[in-house]
DNA sequence: GGTTGCCCTGGAGTTAGGTCGAGGGTTTAT
DNA sequence: ATAAACCCTCGACCTAACTCCAGGGCAACC
């Protein structure tokens, strides 16, 4: 099946624009063209748009994508340098994750604290603690 | 005890320029002024920015944060809003890191690929079936 | 043969989140 | 009383990843 590039866009859930960004920025070159000169994706150009996606949505940068083509552009001969590049991204991705995760606790904390029968009470006091603060140090009180 | 924007900087492991300019976005509506105009931090004040920070982090939007630190601002009476929002957020990471999830498995089976003892005959093969999709259609072969 | 609906390129514009520099005030130590 | 090390504002600039537009080509239908 061959499509034209809104029939792609369709397929891969990317704009139109998105894929002639992605184009101009060395990450298709892969597509060919037809006589008129348009784009004329395949299924197996499809494929690898997938996986374009997927390393842009965990992350990966468009350079570093364009990278990760130009090695499969260079045939099996590139496969250690693939399989290297994509743990290393797996493990960029894991450590985003626990560093997300980090935060994600905190803010569960806060939200254990707002939901306390105590809430309102504890804040308040530790808004006139602020205040007192401010105050001690001879500063306007920005509440 | 009071950090000058340098310290604060330090403290908070911010830039001083992305410090004033959180301040310029009205995230800092907390922090005070000396005598001198300077921008004197408290410590109560960095327990809000590293609050801040945990949102950033999470990828929360300046807007939202901004509007977040608003009812921060507003007071006790507010809680019912900041536990609304921070449950909000919460949802939202939760989707992202599924979402990053199922992006990290579709990465992992091509990582099973390439350390398969086969890859490089699967990967030629597969190339070979590219390369004929696109012979069957007339078009250029890019490889 | 004209209208419609695709497609193309090149280049400008946008948004988010900073980052930098010029020009100038303050504080502290010598 | 001057140098060093801070601080300020304002506004320009930057990067990534799009997004949009003008000007023009191709293809199908009425």
């Amino acid at each position: 099946m061959i499509y034209m590039i809104k029939a792609a866009a369709e397929k891969t859930r990317l704009s139109v624009d998105t894929l002639r960004f992605y184009d101009k920025e060395g990450l298709l070159p892969f597509v060919s063209r037809n006589q008129s000169g348009y784009r004329a994706f395949t299924d197996g150009d499809l494929r690898l748009l997938k996986t374009i996606t997927c390393l842009k949505n965990t992350g990966m940068k468009i350079s570093e994508i364009r990278r990760y083509i130009a090695y499969v552009m260079q045939g099996p001969s590139s496969v250690p340098q693939r399989q290297a590049m994509l743990l290393a991204h797996r493990e960029a991705i894991l450590a985003e994750q626990q560093r997300v995760l980090a935060n994600l606790k905190e803010i569960d904390l806060k939200l254990s604290v707002y939901s306390s029968p105590e809430a309102v009470q504890m804040i308040t006091l530790e808004r006139a603690y602020a205040k007192a603060e401010k105050v001690a140090n001879g500063l306007p009180d920005p509440y």
